[in-house]
DNA sequence: GCTTATTTTTTTGTCGACAAGTAAAATACA
DNA sequence: TGTATTTTACTTGTCGACAAAAAAATAAGC
């Protein structure tokens, strides 16, 4: 857990990026529970360094949507929507189809060497049941298929989308059955079989399958969940 | 020309944000062309105040695209890049249909109202044949659709999308003849009588038509200038 | 005892200064 | 004169400090 490290013992330039990813992981992971302030000052003595990359880091995750910033109070982790988790599902399912159509048409070999390389990583994680690792390498994995279809703008919602989604399926991990994962990885290997035909229609009709099934998933462990999370 | 406000008459809290929307706005309407640096000490001594709110300005506008940061050099503002400007009309043409469906779907009399409110600065702006105006407020337009549609992944990816193409129409703008902005107007008012009528399907069609108009606009305007803007 | 007003504390927003790093200028050299 | 090298100047990244604002704690009034 100690995260430490001299300020004369890093680079300069690489504080607030490396603040950024820290707490963005805390973040995704559900480290920092939604809606939990973060204290600038404990962060800058926590990773001991000034609050100025503390603050950049803090602007950067703001504009992504990761936490909000309240004038002249704390900034807060931003809470998870479940009112509106519809048009996140709607964004996810349109952004999976869209770039794994343009991953079909646009992708070179490298790219289908990189995203097999990310469903091995995937397969592992499922392998040796560890939840967390299937959330962070499932969500490699389609920003590897993003990344190929070569669209920067379809490319930085869906890393977003899948960044939020990270955060949605860290909450309910603990109630993932065995079963389901695995059907994951054959439908990943199935989608890279389409890809490498080219076959866009097909990939299209795979990605909404897949999406829907996430979506699916999501919604019935909601639905199971006992907890109140209307203030959440 | 004079920006000129003593540091001790702004609110509290609002410096980066004034910086941001100053810089923003300098960037879309090409008053900083493409590539020009942003030298923080110059900003921070025209602006009168420090480089702490310049610098997280500079932190926002960088994570939304508007800005690249050269480690431990200058900042420069990001260059169009034409190359791949397929990918921007492509993006662009989805993300105009999809609000326009879910604006005609879940829009309130409040937006239609607003929606209303925007086309009539469009309409003012291109009887005056002001054609900056017209750029801003037919993105305004559009923003207001956006917004109806109630997605706010769809949302920012149309907003940053609509600011992408400020910038680009602001390359041309010289070139509008006067007859097309007037369809458009007459465009925008069918495209509100379908959004009033919730015809979803009729919306759609009316966004791609309309989207696929302005890209065929642009790239006629990229054929024919003579320009070199390899570089750019 | 509870509400309201005032003081104290905490936390943010801004500032000026300094150090590390880069580009350009100046110098040395072939 | 052209090239390589050192020096200089400038710009950024980081820091600690201070001031404004909000939250918490304390005191006063009913």
């Amino acid at each position: 857990m100690s995260s430490k490290a001299k300020s004369s013992e890093r680079k300069r330039g690489s504080g607030a990026q490396y603040v950024y990813s820290v707490l963005r992981d805390d973040i995704l992971d559900l480290t920092l529970a939604p809606g939990s302030p973060i204290d600038e000052i404990r962060l800058s003595e926590r990773l001991s360094m000034s609050r100025t990359p503390i603050r950049e880091a803090l602007v950067r995750l703001a504009s992504e949507g990761l936490v909000t910033t309240l004038p002249n109070r704390s900034t807060v982790v931003s809470n998870i929507d479940f009112i509106n988790l519809h048009t996140f599902f709607d964004a996810m399912t349109l952004m999976y189809r869209v770039t794994t159509r343009l991953a079909a048409q646009f992708h070179t070999q490298a790219d289908l060497a990189a995203i097999r390389l990310r469903q091995q990583d995937f397969a592992a994680a499922v392998e040796a049941q560890d939840a967390l690792a299937m959330i962070a390498t499932n969500r490699e994995f389609h920003a590897e298929v993003a990344r190929a279809g070569r669209n920067p703008y379809y490319e930085s919602l869906c890393l977003r989308l899948l960044d939020e989604g990270r955060r949605l399926l860290r909450l309910y991990y603990q109630s993932f059955d065995d079963q389901l994962p695995r059907e994951y990885v054959e439908e990943h290997e199935h989608l890279i079989a389409t890809l490498e035909a080219r076959d866009v229609e097909k990939a299209d009709a795979l990605a909404k399958t897949h999406a829907d099934q996430i979506v699916h998933q999501i919604q019935a462990l909601i639905a199971q969940d006992r907890r109140q999370h209307i203030d959440l």
